[in-house]
DNA sequence: ATTTTAAGCAAACACTTGTACACTTAAACC
DNA sequence: GGTTTAAGTGTACAAGTGTTTGCTTAAAAT
């Protein structure tokens, strides 16, 4: 914590205080929709009026957080892809580097699985565009992964879609467990997407997937 | 609307008003938590102070509308348990049920997947709870399905599980979405749980579940 | 050195919020 | 018919909300 020179420095890390106050707040409250502009300006230890030299609402606030999980998310999937070419075991390794990230921090992706559904419409749109892309990135690590092990699945994309879904919800839901409990859901988590996975390759395989092969 | 006559039943009927007023007002405001007890009041017409005959809290105004909406995810079960002895497609059946419920009420279920991470331990306790039953009933519907079909899969549970968390989450994200979009979704929907099952029943099928078989 | 710029602040604004208390009023009971 | 019971009301209060305004102050620009 060097004392920054610059005005813009200063600009900066009061701004960085404001978001870390939210997000403090966050793990005691739960959800950022119940939380006050003053209740954050009060934890940041700045005057209520000089929140707006920084966002003009607590829904720029909220979307400044949304963009910072996104960057987290990408961080996760290099991490991710960084432990996928030591060849272990992808699917556990992979949600175990999910579950760390998100005990790391979970209030930051917490905003993610809550506002998604929440009150302003500019926070929900942003959160879809983020996951969509996430998702589009994960299926292409997919996709190449697959090629790479002459496999093939069906529609990379929608299954990117359910294990991005499934991990997300499960992974932050059992992010503040006691840390038996989380290890299960971690593995649980892991089964869920290795099922996922052998679905997708068992649908490319057959050669007609028609209505009545199996059930369906 | 037949004017009712005794005491209890007025009771009970201003408190289904609370109860409606609070999902009314979801539905313009997205959210249970940012839901104000007089909003709440003023919509259902009545004064503030009254609120306090029927409800101790939001918090329990929330547990109420949970419950309700356990016995509405059941009513679905029902429906979906009907079409399946059908023998029609039972995962686009099932998956047309869910979105239709969903569409018709989705502010009741938005409750479910919003308070699941929200505030209130009770509620979220209360959830969790409504859930894992829900999964139980799940998996026995399917493990029955499946002994009827000489099928097996592995650990219907888990399977239940995760099932339920997407239709969940994707569903009810696109219950208020243009019918257009919202049959497209149902379709990426019921991909992903065909998907599933095929994986599950793959896994089951496979001799050795070794780690070295698919990918992981 | 002087002027400009902008981050931060205290005070006040007009609201809304949850809750409490004393009350009315009509159904329920004996 | 008289008494009890409780749903619903109106008023009031303390506390919290978002936002505006005019000001200070120190870094940046001239």
């Amino acid at each position: 914590m060097k004392e920054p020179q610059t005005r813009a420095e200063q600009k900066q890390q009061t701004r960085n205080n404001i978001m870390a106050a939210a997000l403090k707040k966050m793990t005691e409250d739960k959800g950022f929709s119940s939380l006050g502009l003053r209740e954050v300006t009060k934890e940041a230890g700045i005057a209520p009026a000089s929140f707006y030299r920084h966002f003009k609402n607590m829904e720029e606030l909220g979307l400044a957080l949304v963009s910072e999980a996104e960057t987290a998310l990408q961080a996760i999937l290099q991490d991710a892809k960084a432990q996928e070419e030591q060849g272990e075991d992808i699917v556990e390794s992979s949600v175990a580097i999910c579950m760390q990230h998100f005990h790391d921090n979970g209030s930051l992706f917490r905003v993610l699985a809550r506002e998604a559904t929440g009150n302003s419409p500019l926070i929900r749109r942003a959160i879809q565009r983020c996951l969509m892309t996430l998702n589009h990135q994960l299926a292409e690590i997919i996709e190449l992964e697959m090629r790479r092990r002459h496999r093939k699945i069906t529609n990379p994309l929608f299954i990117a879609e359910a294990i991005s879904t499934l991990v997300i919800n499960l992974g932050i839901a059992s992010a503040d467990l006691p840390y038996a409990k989380q290890k299960e859901a971690g593995n649980r988590l892991a089964h869920h997407i290795r099922a996922i996975y052998w679905g997708a390759e068992a649908m490319a395989n057959s050669q007609h997937m028609s209505r009545n092969l199996m059930l369906s």
